[in-house]
DNA sequence: TTGTACGCGTTATCAG
DNA sequence: CTGATAACGCGTACAA
């Protein structure tokens, strides 16, 4: 094993098999036409000379685009393990998976043009926190090579997006409560953060579908626990309480559950609350709570279905929603206490 | 705009423009040589068809690397930071960043596999969670590019690695508990977890500077606030509880204090709680425990700072281990209960 | 400003 | 069927 300073390259391969270049070629491509002696001449050389086919140069040579572009955060979970399995899918029908990050300070777009810049066969955009506008631009800027928008609610022409139905999902958690007798019921909003409408959209519906719009309120939290828990807070300095909550999702409903229990207000005796992603955290005993499942498998298998299509040459298909997961019901909800609201709360 | 099927390539803007394709070339570089009508030219025609340089053909040709690959897998937002810091640090110094995910069931080497394809000037292994063995392989594999390990604990010959000195740090957390008269201090292990190992040879030479060696105990938990919950109902269960608990990291932590909290057992009261990390958890008016942060910007400017030496040709110095960041004093510590241990729990 | 060789591998085309 | 020769993909670099 040498350790040269500039990398092999197939010419070194060929001279030391003594062979010509073509026919390293064939063998590194696996396609036949190299009789077994020459085959493992060739591997041979290449191991001692730490050969490693550049795919930059391979790329550029051939014709097809085989590479699929990628951009995410990473700040969520469930966004990264959707890259894994865009990895095993894509890989099964010979594409390979470009990543770039997008960062607070480095915009979608930004991280986009690097893909762009290597001609990938297609653009998927896990969650993109961008404008709409943003995404449109992009998708223009694109070359016609499909872009699609994962996880995100986005009904723009030329841009396939799927998403989760936020609306129905709302409207089976809401029916939850409302089937338990609740009817003041509020929603912690997940307030600044892009996927935050669609989902608010379905609460204010679904509460109008009960004929509760009056009694329902939604209070700005956000997406974390630490803003679960500070909207928590700020409802037991207020000293009025709902006998239901609505949380944007899991985590926050873990700040709501937290802070409630260790205010001297009861899950679900007090207070019923529901989350949204059924993440394993919301499984935990100590918290234990209903929520609706997120799907991501679902999700990512439509995306790759879109993909292929595109891929095919099939046209845009816009937005597409999916199917909200089961209702998992646990222990954070019951009927409401009777007497309606609570007024004062014990700090 | 046209939105071509194959995209524009110099060689159509050269025609467009009406100038030669090294004209256009060095308007794209940027450096000077193209008088200003001609520059204006060029632009608008590479406007006009949605032009945008191949960057694998650019890097092809020029014979500089002026890409840094890196590896991580995407989990820890402290990670994801990191590759943040690392975009703005690189690119300052006119590099790319190239990603590849690694995942449960994509090792790292695959992962390494796709930038060392690329020709990349370094590889960056962020957090690699692979047996020691696997990732001298890659060094050895790599060509001979600088490879650097992140907040990974290795002492392999050809690898940089960089990583908080756990041990220090864990002096100062058992010194902390000890300081407040804590002797029976109990350590929820990140068993199964590669950085675990540093972190608890730590706590294990702690407790033996402090002569407390005999009353120490290694609980196997994990990384998780869901882990750490299950070995507090462990404990709980058990009923024999220490006076103090040193969590693998802070979500560890979290677990304990809630199981713990609810099950009737008080934080600090009856058991001192202190995590790793200084997650912005940590901080929550309901849990506010006493850490010991990780200064990932320390880190992640050490790893430039080897990067570019080892770019401009500097042997490589092996491990190296950063200062601990600074105890932070919360609520979830003080003196242990009189009496020394607990022996029975209320449930 | 332009011509042209070159980077590294792929893909006809052609010879034995 | 096995193998070689040469052109090509898209930009860059250096001489003219």
């Amino acid at each position: 094993m040498t350790t040269p300073r500039r990398p092999a390259t197939m010419r070194d391969v060929a001279a030391r098999a003594g062979v010509s270049r073509s026919l390293v070629s064939t063998v590194f491509r696996g396609v036949p036409g190299a009789s077994p002696a020459n085959r493992e001449r060739i591997l041979q050389a290449a191991a001692d000379l730490g050969y490693r086919p550049d795919g930059r140069a391979r790329q550029l040579r051939s014709s097809q685009r085989r590479v699929i572009g990628v951009t995410l955060t990473a700040t969520q979970p469930f966004h990264v393990a959707m890259v894994e399995a865009l990895h095993d899918a894509t890989e099964l029908r010979g594409y390979e998976l470009s990543i770039a990050l997008s960062t607070d300070t480095r915009t979608i777009a930004r991280a986009a043009d690097t893909l762009l810049a290597q001609r990938c066969a297609a653009l998927v955009l896990i969650g993109p926190s961008a404008p709409d506008e943003e995404i449109v631009d992009l998708a223009e800027a694109s070359g016609g090579i499909p872009v699609i928008a994962a996880d995100r609610f986005l009904d723009a022409p030329g841009v396939d997006a799927v998403r989760i139905d936020d609306e129905a999902a709302m409207l089976q958690l809401v029916g939850h409560l409302a089937h338990l007798g609740h009817k003041d019921i509020w929603y912690a909003d997940g307030a600044g953060y892009v996927s935050a409408e669609p989902r608010r959209r379905g609460f204010v519906s679904a509460m109008a579908v009960h004929g509760l719009s009056e009694r329902g309120r939604v209070i700005p939290a956000g997406a974390t626990l630490r803003e679960g828990a500070a909207v928590a807070l700020t409802m037991l300095d207020h000293g009025e309480l709902p006998t239901a909550v609505v949380a944007y999702n899991d985590w926050v409903a873990c700040g709501l559950i937290d802070v409630f229990t260790r205010g001297g207000v009861r899950v679900p005796e007090d207070v019923s609350i529901v989350g949204f992603d059924n993440i394993p955290e919301s499984a935990l005993p100590h918290l234990d709570f209903t929520t609706i499942e997120q799907r991501s498998d679902d999700l990512t298998s439509r995306v790759v279905e879109i993909l292929v299509q595109r891929l095919a040459g099939a046209p845009s298909t816009g937005l597409q929603l999916m199917p909200p997961g089961p209702l998992v019901v646990r222990s954070s909800t019951s009927s409401p206490r009777p007497g309606g609201r609570l007024r004062s709360v014990a700090g």
